[in-house]
This record gives C-alpha cells, sequence and structure tokens, in this order.
DNA sequence: AACAAAGTACGAAATTTTTCGTTGACAACC
DNA sequence: GGTTGTCAACGAAAAATTTCGTACTTTGTT
C-alpha cells in the first residue's frame, strides 16, 4: 500500500525474475519455478508474495481459489530503477564507467554489440 | 578472512565509495565524510569497517594509532562484480538489456555517449 | 459424509544486517 | 599527575529480511 516504488529486496527480485518470464502466475506455479533453482518453501514463496502485494509491488487477482499474481510495475521500469540506483551507490552517478564494466563483465555477442551502437544513434542521432 | 569475494551489502558499499574517493583513511576520515551524506554514529562505521576487514573487503594498517583502511579489490573490480551480479539477477544475463536501462535511466552527456562508442570499437575493431 | 489435496492467512522463529553503548587503552593538555 | 579527548574492541540490541510451522478453508474424490 505504499505509494512510492521501494527497491525490491534480494528475494523479491528472485520472484519479479520469475514473474517476468512467466507472466501472471500463481503461487504455486512460482513456486515450482524457482524450486528449479534452489530449495525453498512453499509457504515462503506465499509470504513473500503477500508481502510483496501489501508494499505494491505486485497485484492480485483473488476471484479464483488459486490467486493469481502479477508484476504492477513494468519490468523495464523496474530494471531501469535498479540500474539506476547501482549507477548512483557504485559508479558515482556515471553512467559510462557503469556501461564499461557492464561490456567487460561478460563479453556481448557482435549482434548485441550492434544493438548498442543503434540505441546510441538513436539518442544523438549518430554524431560523431 | 573468508577466500571468496562476498558481495558487500548496502551499508558496506557506502563505505567503500567514501575509500574509493578518499583512498587509505582512517575511520574518523570516513566517519566525517558519510556523515555528509547522512546521520550515523562513529561506532556504527567503526564496527562496519572491522567487519569489512574480517570479510577481506578492507585491509588495515595498526601500525598507528589511528589504524588505517584501504579498500583490497580494485575498485573496477568490485564495480565489475556488482554489474554482472546484476545483470544476472534483474536481466537474465543480458549486457545489451542492461546498458539499454542504463542510458534509459539518465541520458548521458554526448562526450560520454561518444566514449562508450570508442570502448565498442575496442571491442569488436570497430565492424559494422 | 468422510477424507484427502491444495490453497490462504498469519504469527513467529531464524538469519542477516545495521546500529550503538560501554569499556579500557593511549595520548594530549594543562 | 590528573583531566579530557580520541581511539579500537566488542557485545549485544535493533531492524530488516527470510523462512516456515500451524491453523483454517475450500475443493475434489470416494
Amino acid at each position: 500500500m505504499s505509494p512510492q516504488n521501494p527497491r525490491p529486496t534480494e528475494a523479491e527480485l528472485e520472484i519479479l525474475s520469475v514473474l517476468w518470464e512467466l507472466g501472471p502466475a500463481t503461487v504455486r506455479q512460482v513456486h515450482t519455478e524457482l524450486s528449479k533453482q534452489r530449495d525453498v518453501g512453499y509457504t515462503t514463496v506465499l509470504k513473500l508474495m503477500q508481502i510483496m502485494t501489501d508494499k505494491g509491488l505486485l497485484k492480485r487477482n483473488a476471484s479464483q481459489r488459486s490467486h493469481i499474481y502479477q508484476v504492477k510495475q513494468k519490468q523495464a521500469s523496474t530494471q531501469r530503477q535498479l540500474v539506476k540506483d547501482l549507477m548512483l551507490r557504485a559508479f558515482g552517478g556515471s553512467t559510462e564507467k557503469l556501461v564499461m564494466q557492464a561490456l567487460a563483465s561478460k563479453k556481448a555477442k557482435p549482434e548485441e554489440i550492434a544493438e548498442i551502437r543503434r540505441m546510441l544513434d538513436d539518442i544523438d542521432g549518430g554524431k560523431k
């Protein structure tokens, strides 16, 4: 019910990721998916999703016996916030430095690199 | 003393940031700097820096009465790890998607954009 | 109707992270 | 040499996060 968009905790982000993949889903579905990654109890996932609903991270359709949960913010919006946050906390707000380490931390495929170039062009019209 | 490089917690990252800025410093100096940003007790900072030393995030020179702390990992290495971690946890490991949101979250200056282009060229030799 | 299966609600334990009070050592100053 | 200020050490409280047991409800099956 909080009006702000609080940064998701680690466990919450795990669940958001699953929901990004599955789309709207039940606790059972999320738990099944998460279980593939690590050991976790069903009620743990349930409780977390209830908390996330209270926080406004998820919304719930309770018209069915098995409630259907879906993310409330758009995926891109949450991702953007997370990147921005890291940029401020670890990179002094510098986009450039963050991107540099992103490129260094995992070699992107040529196709991805081309795509990034295209994005840059979009931003500044391809000025050199 | 842990052999791994554990991801710094939020408060630990705050301190790392200050040390990145100041270079090797005493608890007093870090506390003074941090106090500009938020209210925090001296012993809180001290304790955190002791914990970080135990974890292997910092190393300490105790030859003076006021111990001198410095970061153990290179700044870039820690930053890279943090970006990589976020990439995996929030972007399904996609460099491209992360960079896209980084660029979207704060408009970079033309100079920064040019610099990023240069980095891309370094990676793939400027192929189009 | 009885039973089993699957679901929600919720309190509270467990764990992790953050905070700080207190103590004792050393130093600086009068 | 006594008083005051600064520091490290450390235990433990406080706060935040994660986990799960238990109770209760609803649904499905025999």
